[in-house]
DNA sequence: CGACACGTTGACCAAAATCAAACACGGTGG
DNA sequence: CCACCGTGTTTGATTTTGGTCAACGTGTCG
């Protein structure tokens, strides 16, 4: 259930580069890392702050497509047509690595285990792409909610950090579109849980109360689900 | 916009196997190609017929994730957790032509190039799934049935067959279960088609008469799109 | 023929989008 | 310091969409 994130589990810490403090690059807060359609340059692993990617479509909607913290890579999605499928955008003071396209290549065919990694975690991706957002399809508001802070917790905890107090950078709105759901119902939607006693969330902070009733209310299918 | 189908242009034709008529496995309407938590075995490339690919959650939900018609390949998803993330069913008879895991490694030892393309065509299927389903997420149902099949008529047309008329083996709920909507409403929303003279469709033969007109309808938003 | 899966249609209702308005907050400039 | 503005957030009233329940066709297979 690890869905609404980036891959992990590359053997990243045998890059060199990447620990070179010389090579961080600084975002402040609405700066962009790349641009929707410039060409594929590398990958990059986030340090610090975080990220949101934005994909315009082609009938001119922003959909937010993934939100990047500190540890996830981003611009695995662009390997493909070789270009940045949306725009990264910083939403704090951020701090990046670069890992280039040409140092990629190399180490894909020094590492053998590199290149089937990164294959897995693409497959990986593919899957849980699919069920989640399958799965978001036929949610309510309030699972798709839920089950998103529930991943959003579950990382922070990965990464070391507190499980049930966090920062979410992300705005309601980047909220709504990254679940498909207007500002208003995510509001709403919160304000309901805090009521209910499932969470504090005021601004960008959030202290999850419980988690075990958040999770439940996430795996509710509230609609009716087939095929088979 | 090649969005509901599994990837393509892997350099398939260059092996050989997959045009021996021996390997061919035939599935009757119904039968399994492999079922969902088996190990992972292969990739298969389906020849004749389609299936479907159905995941169980852990809340116990059938869900349709990918349709898969002559020249798709079937089991990418597969390769991350080497495990088969679905059942895939065969939606008529079909036959299918494997290439066994050992083989892919073979080949891809001995091929930088198909490596490469693979890894691509995971990519870009990553970016695909992403942006469709979140386009999805924010539509109709109008929309969703609308856009779903303008894909799969372009997808028919790709393979050298009408784009205007076509038969879907998927049953009205698959199609639900895939685009995230009851039976009735599928029911419903084609009704509605037909009355604008958009299509004919009795059963699962489907003539589209003004894609045009579809094609605008799949676009149109719908519903208030947001993020930036 | 009946059993059964699939498909369609109608009446009703709940969820969430829309429209609208007000509020909180941070920065800017007087 | 405060008035002013813009952005983001919240809340309310209203409407639309589509899910739910239910009944009824249609076709196929044994």
């Amino acid at each position: 259930m690890s869905c609404l994130c980036l891959p992990m589990g590359l053997p990243l810490e045998d890059i060199p580069e990447l620990h070179d403090t010389h090579t961080f690059t600084l975002l402040r807060k609405g700066e962009a890392l790349f641009r929707q359609g410039m060409p594929f340059t590398g990958l990059f692993l986030v340090r610090s702050g975080s990220l949101k990617q934005v994909s315009t479509t082609s009938t001119d909607e922003s959909l937010v497509t993934a939100y990047a913290m500190a540890g996830d890579l981003v611009g695995l999605d662009a390997i493909g047509q070789s270009l940045y499928p949306g725009t990264a955008m910083a939403l704090e003071t951020t701090t990046v690595s670069v890992l280039p396209q040409e140092r990629l290549s190399e180490l894909g065919a020094q590492l053998p285990a590199l290149r089937q990694q990164l294959c897995r975690n693409l497959s990986q991706e593919v899957h849980n792409e699919r069920l989640m957002l399958r799965l978001l399809l036929r949610r309510t508001a309030e699972a798709r909610l839920a089950y998103f802070l529930v991943a959003v917790s579950a990382r922070f905890q990965r990464r070391g950090y507190s499980a049930s107090r966090f920062r979410l950078a992300l705005s309601r709105s980047d909220i709504g579109s990254y679940l498909g759901l207007t500002v208003e119902t995510v509001s709403r939607t919160l304000a309901r849980f805090h009521k209910q006693g499932l969470l504090k969330a005021n601004g960008r902070d959030f202290h999850i109360l419980d988690l075990e009733t958040l999770s439940r209310v996430a795996g509710a299918s509230g609609r009716r689900g087939m095929g088979g």
